[in-house]
DNA sequence: CAGTGGTCTAGACCACCGC
DNA sequence: CGGTGGTCTAGACCACTGG
């Protein structure tokens, strides 16, 4: 593990274990950097790793402080697959709907650079949270990527298995919302009504070398639909 | 201008006029210390930002190379306030309802970190996308940062006015997505029935010294309502 | 194994905040 | 004006990719 992730690691874990609040703040980058017997830059780099995660802010000539935000049960929409990080406390689990290898649709072949004859492993599950119905999410999974899939990895975390089971390297991904009304088939998986409001989230992800490997749409029952984004201006 | 965002926007800005697309490469990371004249961590740095941008990414042993999102029309949930950006051929206009200083409520004295007895500047619009309905806003601006605003300053861009007239440096933002259904209300607001789908999204907006100084509530039109979002998987 | 990006250091100097 | 974070440099060395 690199010397920066530890050291931001650290930090965190410290602000957890101490529980600090939003503004207080953290000791100053030199007393960090003998802490840690690392560089300015060092620490530098862990300060912004913690910052882009939303764990702290860094005000010039001022310090550093603890970022935390206040409301409880939201869904991180960029804690990326794999919601776990911001719901620890509720109990997630899936069904699995089908897992096979077909063509894709149009769509998903358009998205993941495919031709419509090729092959991809093809997942449906529902997610439950609490043992409500949380969302019905699809998959098309490239298979010359994700050469292997069954029902025990699928019922579990894909993405982990992707990672340590295949090796590969997630990189990143685009998200597509749109907000819209639940159709009978939706409804029906989610045992809501039809017409129901719902949220549909599709998403390409890539592996850090830019190939896309995943396009799935993820569809929110509406009701446990509660999500959260931190953001920062200083992008322009 | 600082060095590393000079040569940032000079990237962006070739990229753009040349019409780069997805998984191009630009010139390595050699030639951009020599063309720029920055060393090699200033070049990684405006790289960054790029990569944090969603502009560009990098492969290590590979090369640097553009990255595109494919999707027209689609509202960037992170080039916060102000979306400008990602609809650039879109013709945005808001109307303004009311502006006026009064108590918060609850809910926006607790966002604030306000008394209820504190002063706020309310403003309630429709903002408006090609002539339709894209949203109902209604915003809390504590008083004692945001210390003025009119109904010319409200009708244009509220944030240019607080970052150049009032010289106050816009930081960080936590967002909170509902969906949900229209009020009678806000339907009336947005020209639509009463119980169609909406997406709710609430914002606290912090100044860079972590002061919240606005809290806002915008109700979007489902219909208008595609969001885009891009995320790093590097985040652990 | 050559090419390319990533990490880390030590140190100089700059820019901002708040007393 | 002292304290604190931010920028920038030069250079050593490491780690990954792809032919």
């Amino acid at each position: 593990m690199l010397k920066y992730q530890q050291i931001a690691e650290e930090i965190e874990k410290y602000i957890e274990e101490n529980e600090l609040q939003q503004g207080e703040k953290l000791p100053v980058l030199d007393t960090l950097m003998s802490q840690f017997d690392a560089s300015k830059s060092t620490v530098t780099k862990s300060l912004d790793l913690l910052e882009k995660k939303g764990v702290v802010f860094q005000v010039r000539g001022s310090g550093i402080f603890v970022r935390r935000h206040k409301r409880k049960g939201y869904i991180s929409l960029l804690s990326n697959q794999g919601f776990k990080k911001d719901l620890e406390e509720s109990h997630l689990t899936s069904d699995v709907i089908e897992l096979k290898v077909r063509k894709p649709t149009a769509e998903a072949a358009r998205n993941l650079n495919l031709e419509l004859a090729d092959d991809v492993y093809y997942v449906k599950r529902v997610r439950y949270i609490n043992g409500q119905t949380l969302c019905l999410e699809e998959s098309f999974f490239n298979k010359s990527i994700v050469t292997y899939l069954n029902k025990e990895i699928v019922s579990e975390s894909i993405f982990n298995y992707i990672r340590e089971g295949l090796g590969l390297k997630i990189g990143f991904s685009d998200m597509y919302l749109h907000v819209g009304m639940l159709t009978a088939m939706e409804a029906d998986y989610l045992g809501m009504e039809e017409g129901a409001p719902k949220l549909d989230v599709e998403t390409v992800f890539h592996l850090t070398n830019g190939q896309p490997f995943d396009f799935s749409i993820v569809t929110y029952n509406y009701e446990q639909s509660q999500f959260f984004l931190q953001a920062n201006s200083q992008l322009l």
